[in-house]
RNA sequence: GCCGGGAUGGUGGAAUAGGUAGACACGCAAGACUUAAAAUCUUGUGGCCAUAUCGGCCGUGCGGGUUCGAUUCCCGCUCCUGGUACCA
């Protein structure tokens, strides 16, 4: 919306997102690049706005965002109409407000926006309150409630007033709705040597595509995948990184491309991988279909998602492929967070103070390597001895010793939170491990890592490893019939891990293989018939311990061959049933009734119970709801 | 602010076409084996009350509701957490 200004035919544009409360705007603040902002400064105010100005674009975008706590800004000396009521308001030049995103104009709101609100009250600028509410922690943003003291728009629901206000802006042509949508260009080339090289030569300083038939341009030898000592890209140090044409030999562009340049359609590919004339046949393309499940974290949503849905329907478009969304399905599975450790230095110092006392002094929190740290207490020599500028380090100790803060987060290098895998498989081996990590919880669930369990899932491998082995740690497996009771325990598991496998439910599969292989230890069970499909339920989770078992059990061929083992729903079939009996909605009794009985026998059984007749103290029940197979509920 | 995810024993978690809450595992306790320890095995383990027996009451973040019956469905909150952002 535009903003005329007071004596003077300039206007201001301002891009907001809460047109809403255009009757609590009390100041317009400009970006102090804005061009707009240096005309609009009266002699008055001349000197100390224009040295703000000064000031501030010394600064980098990056500093200024680094630094929020800082509120700084000039008043220009002029002053904006607000179209809705006529109300003069002051122009302010403030640097919280970026050139780059929308007009680089802000209508000030300091009720309704956190940064106008630190900013008027440090200022001492009028703060008007326009959506109902409590003011009592300052500014509140929230986008529902009710429109006060706002003219035409007052009583109506937030979502209402906009639209009347969009209708009176557009109304008068002082401004219109718009969809913002928050895109950024994407570079697409990288300094570095790993990358497929852009087919590109300089001709004169422009640049030209190679001949389709020079390609596929293959990346260059080089001494070391390094940047040039005169800091060009790696591919600078190739000896003859040029393009000969008919009129001569030219350099070729040193760049490649990102990551996603290839990750962004690898899986059309793989269905024709050799196919030197396109991209892939669009029969193949068409055979193999979009990818059925893509697992990834959620940060490939603005990442390799957002690239291969884009590629995917860019190739669509120009008719490459029939498909244009490329994942059917997609999980995110939740990710192993490491549990980070902080020191924090009195700030302007080299000295350290321990977790409890930092309250005391000024510091700034700084991630220490976990390596260091043991319970929280820091391992000073290590310390000190992690980088040159801390060799000098002094401490300000509890009880002697410092103590780290901690925090989970996201298990990153630079926050110096990284576990490796290895000393747990040095220990347990990969197959423990891998099982854990299966059976610590639902695979879409974020959790600190923490190896507390591991013992329990070294030991259920082991009595596998038993079951195999009964009689002094001997391989020996019985060819004899499995019992009932075998085949039971074994077809529980097998049909438990189908349905888990269906909903991604590993940790659930994992617990069911558990009380298979106890109820198989306790019934001594080493037959060929159960230990078998066993091996095959067992091995997509500890594949190597399988593989092994598998081969003692005489197969030459890998046990990821295998068949899995099929489902036989009559190894289950109940004869009897303990019913619960609830009364009024409460557990009193069981009954172990046959599953044959019709509802009507049921509930004469029932009845008949002594416990049941305790609670019912000589009544008959008003209701009686009996599900077979499930339960019986009686009320009183 | 916006967009996600979540809250169940001491711990990780299980159970949702509404039907016995706490499977499985860790930890803890007691016992067996051992010169001892480790390892292994057995038993117990939600809380409170109880003549510690028979048993009773409470209990899935909080407050309501629907239902014979709610961890599960509905309404209203609180808190935690991931991502993102001086984005107006």
């Amino acid at each position: 919306m535009v903003f005329e200004v007071k004596g003077s035919s300039k206007k201001i544009q301002v891009f907001t997102t809460r047109v809403d409360t255009i009757y609590g705007v009390t100041f317009l603040s400009l970006a102090p690049e804005s061009d707009l902002a240096a005309e609009l400064i009266t002699d008055e105010h001349r000197q100390t706005a224009e040295a703000y100005i000064q000031q501030a674009k010394n600064r980098s975008e990056r500093e200024r965002m680094s630094d929020v706590k800082t509120i700084s800004g000039a008043f220009t000396g002029s002053y904006a109409i607000n179209p809705f009521n006529g109300e003069e308001i002051p122009v302010w030049v403030a640097d919280y407000v970026l050139a780059g995103y929308g007009t680089g104009a802000v209508m000030a709101v300091p009720a309704h926006d956190e940064r106008d609100y630190n900013f008027a009250k440090h200022f001492g600028l009028e703060i008007r309150q326009v959506i109902e509410g409590s003011m009592e922690n300052g500014s509140f943003p929230g986008k529902t409630g009710t429109v006060i003291n706002s003219g035409m728009i007052s009583g109506l629901s937030v979502k209402e007033a906009m639209a009347k206000c969009i209708a009176f802006l557009e109304e008068r042509k002082i401004g219109r709705g718009k969809i913002q949508y928050r895109m950024r260009d994407a570079i697409f080339t990288r300094q570095r040597y790993w990358g497929e090289p852009l087919p590109v030569y300089f001709k004169d300083g422009l640049p030209y595509l190679i001949e389709e038939k020079d390609l596929p341009l293959v990346l260059p030898e080089v001494d070391k995948y390094l940047p040039t000592e005169d800091g060009d890209a790696p591919l600078g140090r190739a000896k003859n990184w040029n393009y000969q044409t008919a009129e001569g030999e030219f350099p070729l562009e040193r760049s490649t491309m990102p990551g996603w340049a290839g990750s962004s359609w690898y899986f059309f590919r793989y269905t024709d991988p050799k196919n030197e004339e396109c991209l892939a046949d669009k029969a193949k393309t068409d055979y193999w279909g979009a990818v059925d499940l893509y697992i990834g974290g959620s940060e490939h949503a603005t990442g390799h998602l957002l690239y291969s849905r884009f590629w995917a329907k860019f190739l669509y478009d120009i008719g490459a492929v029939s498909i244009e969304e490329p994942f059917q399905k997609m999980i995110n599975q939740g990710m192993i967070q490491g549990r980070s450790n902080f020191v924090y230095r009195i700030k302007g110092t080299n000295t350290f103070v321990s977790y409890g006392l930092r309250e005391q002094h000024d510091t700034s929190a700084m991630h220490v390597d976990v390596n260091f740290v043991h319970n929280d207490q820091l391992n000073l020599d290590k310390f000190k001895f992690w980088r040159p500028d801390l060799a000098t380090a002094e401490f300000i100790l509890e009880e002697g010793k410092y103590y780290c803060g901690a925090e989970v987060e996201k298990m990153s290098k630079s926050k110096y939170n990284v576990v490796n895998p290895d000393d747990i498989i040095e220990r347990y081996g990969a197959d423990t491990l891998r099982l854990y990590e299966m059976f610590l919880g639902p695979l879409e669930q974020f959790k600190p890592w923490n190896t507390n369990g591991i013992d329990g899932v070294y030991k259920f491998l082991r009595k596998v490893w038993n079951l195999y082995h009964p009689a002094n740690g001997g391989f020996a497996v019985s060819d004899a019939p499995a019992s009932k009771e075998e085949l039971k325990a074994l077809h529980k598991a097998i049909k438990k891990m189908e349905e888990d496998m269906a909903n991604y439910s590993f940790n659930t599969s994992v617990s069911s293989f558990m009380i298979c292989v106890n109820e198989l230890t306790t019934l001594g069970c080493n037959k060929r018939e159960v230990l078998e499909p066993l091996a095959i339920l067992i091995s997509p989770y500890a594949p190597h311990i399988a593989e092994e078992l598998w081969s003692l059990l005489g197969h030459s061929t890998s046990i990821t061959r295998a068949a899995f083992p099929e489902f036989r729903e009559e190894y289950l079939v109940e004869s009897n049933f303990e019913y619960p009996v609830m009364i009024n909605g409460k557990l009193r009794a069981k009954l172990d009734l046959p599953l044959t009985l019709t509802v009507t026998d049921i509930e004469k059984a029932a009845l008949a119970d002594t416990q049941v007749q305790k609670w019912l103290e000589g009544k008959s029940p008003k209701k009686v709801i009996i599900v077979p197979g499930k339960i019986v509920n009686l009320v009183v």
